[in-house]
DNA sequence: AACAGCGTCAACCGCTGTAGA
DNA sequence: GTCTACAGCGGTTGACGCTGT
């Protein structure tokens, strides 16, 4: 059974004009984004829809940073491609203005060969006290290159693999983990605890950092928490109720940590 | 000056997930 | 439950520019 061609023939192809640039901006400026193939079909530009979405996404969209990545940029590349792999989207999302493309492109011409000649890579970001921790939790949750890829995966999966894991029983809770302590990587080690063949990763741009977290870091920095004083078990519906994305969670301790040897954890 | 080799990066391609009919 | 269209992702390609010979 073949597939449907996504686009039709009589298509323009290669690098895009002034003239279609213009036209894409104007349109998506006036109806938004999505539909891509309406939009290539509404504006009259003889590209495919995908064509269009990546041309804006890409390289149209206000605040797209273009030219040198900085340092810091570099860095966090590299921290993060440690603890994702290669997902990109998920890495750009960090980077504000920078895109999943540039980021693919910048690692594999120039990280990747920087990796390759001295080994693991400097990071500027690395305290004594904390490096060994730090090591250590990477190894636990680095992706390796060779590893396979991680696979998407919808809600309805992750509730089931939560549930034959029985996470209300054998999985500790963030909720009563944390009491009393102060220390995150608690949390992260919960989430390290799920059998990682068997690690979700929901990674659809919608997906906003669990409230399970926001709860743990507000009890962290001595907000009070939500009226529904949780149990596990009622941590454990709410897991299955939302789309969850632990690897999501894993960076933002991730990046907290880092924020806090700079000296930005009020930033 | 001419050519080859290499690096960069925009764009393409194929695949998967999701939503709606 | 199945099919289809669409969105999104990551790997790959190819055009172009730069550098070395």
């Amino acid at each position: 059974m073949g597939r449907r061609p996504c686009c039709p023939k009589e298509i323009n192809k290669g690098a895009w004009s002034r003239e279609e640039d213009e036209t894409l901006s104007k349109y998506v400026a006036i109806h938004g984004e999505g539909k891509w193939q309406k939009v290539a079909l509404n504006a009259g530009l003889k590209r495919c829809g995908k064509s269009c979405r990546q041309r804006w996404l890409n390289y149209l969209k206000p605040g797209i940073k273009r030219g040198d990545i900085s340092v810091d940029e570099e860095d966090m590349i590299i921290r993060l491609h440690r603890l994702l792999g290669n997902r990109w989207a998920l890495i750009a999302k960090r980077l504000p203005g920078r895109t999943d493309n540039e980021i693919k492109n910048y690692w594999n011409t120039n990280l990747s060969k920087k990796l390759q000649k001295h080994g693991t890579p400097s990071l500027s970001v690395s305290s004594p006290q904390n490096k060994r921790n730090e090591e250590e939790k990477i190894k636990q949750v680095h992706v390796a290159p060779e590893a396979p890829r991680p696979r998407r995966i919808s809600a309805v999966e992750y509730s089931k693999i939560m549930e034959n894991n029985r996470c209300s029983t054998t999985t500790p809770s963030p909720s009563n983990k944390v009491e009393g302590s102060s220390d995150e990587a608690s949390f992260s080690d919960f989430l390290i605890d799920i059998d990682q063949s068997q690690l979700l990763i929901g990674d659809d741009s919608n997906s906003k950092v669990p409230q399970m977290e926001e709860e743990h870091i507000n009890k962290q920095v001595g907000l009070t928490n939500s009226p529904s004083s949780s149990s596990p078990s009622d941590h454990c519906h709410h897991l299955l109720a939302e789309k969850f994305d632990p690897l999501e969670t894993l960076l933002d301790v991730e990046l907290k940590r880092m924020a806090s040897f700079l000296g930005l954890e009020n930033d």
